[in-house]
DNA sequence: TACTGTAAAGTTTTT
DNA sequence: CTTTACAGTA
């Protein structure tokens, strides 16, 4: 049966779906069914128009938003179809196209995926060999992938050299380059540069997959690069029939190459190309609407869209200046469990520039008891000990991987040590060899010290045991049980017998779950790796969480009807490093735009009047980010006196959580909570008491009075800590 | 070789 | 403040 378009869809989403060949672009405004209209496409084209699911790719940047549009296509589509169309990421994509192909270019099919640690790693080692020692790793990765996200080649990083250190930049560039090859590696841009070079070089291969992606559909085509930009490009060319899909004013990632000049160009790029404006929004209330639209028409660069509304007016922008973090955060949890009176399942977004900012906010929510949840920091596949055993298995299926071996080769403790790695290092660099050559090397060494050696073949032995059964096709869940049975890593956790290694067990029960999970859908040992590589901090969020913690980049395409934006001060939002460059404080102003149509209902803006920078002892008196003054003041309610014309002096020390004007409801909280929660100084000998680290313990002693005092207090698997009451957080227990 | 303690550095946003 | 790197010692 036919799906109805016309009783989902309005006139223009309705144009959007039923215009399916030639190109098309899509000016998608915040909040106006945009993923929708993507799904039924989808979906008219395979059920309507009788379009083989196989010829459709459809392609994101998160996993979240594929595995979205998925879910939704699958749903509403009959069962029993042969295939289903291709939706995913443009990493995963790539990474499936390579994993095919990939040999045409000199590569192992099994090549290693390199993330952010894995290249600073890399250039670590370059650059200590180098003797470099003073240029700090960070600063060369980010520079490299600046470099290869504009197609500059290492020897044209001189020319290019609009830092002084790019010249130094570049010849590490070159190594750096040479060591991914021996290692059979690539980074993230890789992928996608890969991807294209291989196009490129074999045009049969671009048309071979151009005509079996018939019909292509590109998300956020705002935030593509250049690479992407013309990865779509090979793609479409034996038949342009391409619809992408974006908004210029939601263009957030021009920082990691995105050029937002592909939207702006799209009609010059595919002539014959139809646009259509989806301007009527469905999410919020006319205030935020209004609002955000003034905000984000200060910017130049913008092809100009005029979002409209049938929702109601709803209610102000409430705006409220704290006197230094713990007052704002102080605000927000007052708030929120306003809300949650009324409305025990409201769903809340608390968002902020950078994520450090998230830690006054946890702090103080614990104490209000307010449970949440923080999306980013570091993930599942970012901890030691899960990032320790999957190196093992990429090992297992890649032994030239020296960033993996590298990892593992001493990890648990087994005798090898500085000197051994070193001399791995100079026989790899004498031989030209990769690590794993270089084992075999000094192994079989005689002039080697037989400690070494022995040490070295016995790892060997390990990896090429592992090797083996990963050959054989063995489950990877059996693999990591053999993993962990031959390093004995489980093992020394046991014997530390800490809360910490009792978490970090659950972590790898945790990963083998992931595991098994993975096989039962049908993955590969290969399949697990590469979906543990491009995993994001977003594919973690639980959507039914009722407070979310996470940066603005990270809330893009989601929505809550109550959000709060905090910490709006200039350099801080927009970012210091950004406010010279007129062109960097319009993408943070789009920052600001995207994170103000998140809301549905409510919208709070806060911001702190002091705060510390790296735990100072003076926090820092700070000014109010020039984008609130960019919305018209009618809209906005504020909630206390704007008052950054104080003097300094009464903002020195920071928070006391004492003597300070606010609103009423603040000031009754945080005396409801300086009643329940005893002021640090008031621990007695004998107390039941809870550390955030170091969990349930006993207070022994204490010296002192008052936030001074050092408390002695015997945790049940810590032992005895000495503790200062100012800084420690500790709870009644 | 491995562990412990002290010094220094660090915070932009992420597939 | 927190985390990481490195040096010195058992």
């Amino acid at each position: 049966m036919p799906i109805a378009l016309e009783r989902h869809l309005n006139t223009s989403q309705l144009k959007a779906v039923e215009t399916v060949d030639g190109a098309l672009l899509v000016l998608a405004g915040a909040g106006s069914g945009k993923t929708r209209v993507i799904t039924y496409r989808v979906l008219h084209m395979i059920d309507n128009l009788g379009i083989r699911p196989e010829s459709i790719l459809a392609v994101t940047f998160t996993n979240k938003a594929a595995d979205q549009m998925k879910t939704r296509v699958r749903e509403r589509l009959p069962a029993g179809r042969s295939a289903d169309p291709w939706i995913s990421t443009f990493h995963s994509l790539c990474v499936r196209l390579l994993r095919r192909e990939i040999e045409a270019l000199g590569y192992g099919r099994d090549f290693a995926i390199y993330d952010a640690d894995d290249q600073v790693k890399v250039i670590r080692e370059l650059l200590k060999s180098a003797g470099m020692d003073s240029v700090k790793p960070r600063r060369i990765q980010s520079r490299i992938g600046w470099a290869k996200n504009r197609g500059i080649a290492p020897g044209a990083m001189a020319d290019h050299a609009f830092r002084a250190e790019d010249e130094a930049v570049g010849r590490v560039y070159a190594d750096y380059e040479s060591r991914l090859r021996a290692d059979n590696a690539l980074d993230f841009d890789d992928l996608l540069i890969k991807t294209v070079e291989l196009f490129e070089k074999f045009p049969d291969t671009a048309a071979r997959y151009g005509e079996r992606f018939r019909y292509i559909m590109v998300d956020e085509y705002q935030d593509t690069n250049r690479a992407q930009y013309a990865l779509i490009g090979h793609l479409a060319r034996p038949h342009g029939n391409v619809c992408v899909v974006g908004d210029e004013d939601q263009s957030i990632y021009g920082w990691r190459g995105a050029e937002i000049q592909n939207i702006l160009d799209f009609e010059k790029d595919y002539p014959d190309a139809r646009t259509i404006r989806l301007e009527q929004n469905y999410r919020s209330t006319r205030t935020i609407l209004a609002a955000a639209g003034a905000v984000v028409a200060h910017n130049r660069m913008r092809k100009g869209k005029q979002l409209w509304t049938e929702n109601p007016q709803g209610s102000k922008i409430r705006y409220f200046e704290g006197h230094d973090p713990g007052h704002e955060a102080a605000f927000v949890s007052e708030r929120i469990l306003r809300r949650r009176r009324r409305e025990p399942d409201a769903r809340i977004a608390v968002l902020y520039r950078t994520n450090f900012l998230s830690r006054t906010l946890e702090e103080v929510f614990r104490r209000f008891d307010i449970p949440y949840q923080v999306v980013g920091g570091f993930s599942f596949y970012e901890r030691a000990e899960v990032k320790d055993i999957l190196s093992y298995l990429a090992a297992a299926v890649n032994p030239r991987d020296s960033v993996r071996l590298g990892r593992i080769i001493n990890t648990p403790p087994r005798g090898i040590g500085r000197t051994t790695t070193d001399a791995l290092q100079s026989w790899a660099r004498a031989h030209h060899a990769s690590l794993w050559d270089a084992i075999a090397g000094v192994a079989d060494d005689s002039a080697a010290p037989a400690r070494s050696r022995r040490a070295l073949a016995a790892f060997r032995t390990l990896i090429e045991e592992l090797a083996a059964s990963a050959a054989e096709g063995i489950r990877t869940v059996e693999l990591i049980r053999q993993v962990i049975e031959k390093t004995g890593y489980v093992a020394a956790l046991e014997d530390e017998a800490t809360e910490e290694a009792g978490s970090r067990i659950d972590n790898l029960r945790e990963l083998a779950n992931a595991a098994e999970e993975g096989a039962q859908r049908g993955e590969s040992l290969r399949d697990f790796l590469d979906n543990a590589a491009l995993v994001s901090d977003q594919d973690a969020w639980d959507e039914n969480a009722r407070v979310t913690l996470m940066t603005l980049h990270t809330a893009k395409g989601l929505e809550f009807p109550t959000v709060f934006i905090v910490g709006l001060e200039d350099g801080l939002f927009p970012h210091a490093r950004s406010i010279d460059d007129d062109g960097d404080v319009e993408e943070e102003r789009r920052l600001f735009y995207v994170g103000m149509t998140r809301a549905q209902e409510r919208l709070y803006l806060t911001c702190a009047r002091a705060r510390r920078v790296f735990g100072s002892e003076d926090a820092a008196v700070t000014a109010v980010s020039r984008f609130l003054r960019e919305i018209p003041p009618d809209l906005v309610d504020a909630l206390s006196e704007p008052s950054f014309s104080e003097p300094a002096a009464r903002m020195r020390g920071g928070y006391t959580g004492r003597s300070y004007d606010t609103t009423e409801a603040v000031r009754s909280v945080l005396d409801t909570r300086a009643r329940t929660a005893p002021r640090s100084g008031a621990w007695k000998p004998g107390a039941k008491v809870r550390h955030a680290k170091f969990g349930l313990g006993t207070v022994l002693g204490i010296v002192g009075e008052g936030d001074d005092a050092k408390l002695t207090v015997s945790f049940n698997n810590h032992g005895l800590k000495k503790l200062i009451a100012k800084y420690a957080t500790l709870e009644p227990a």
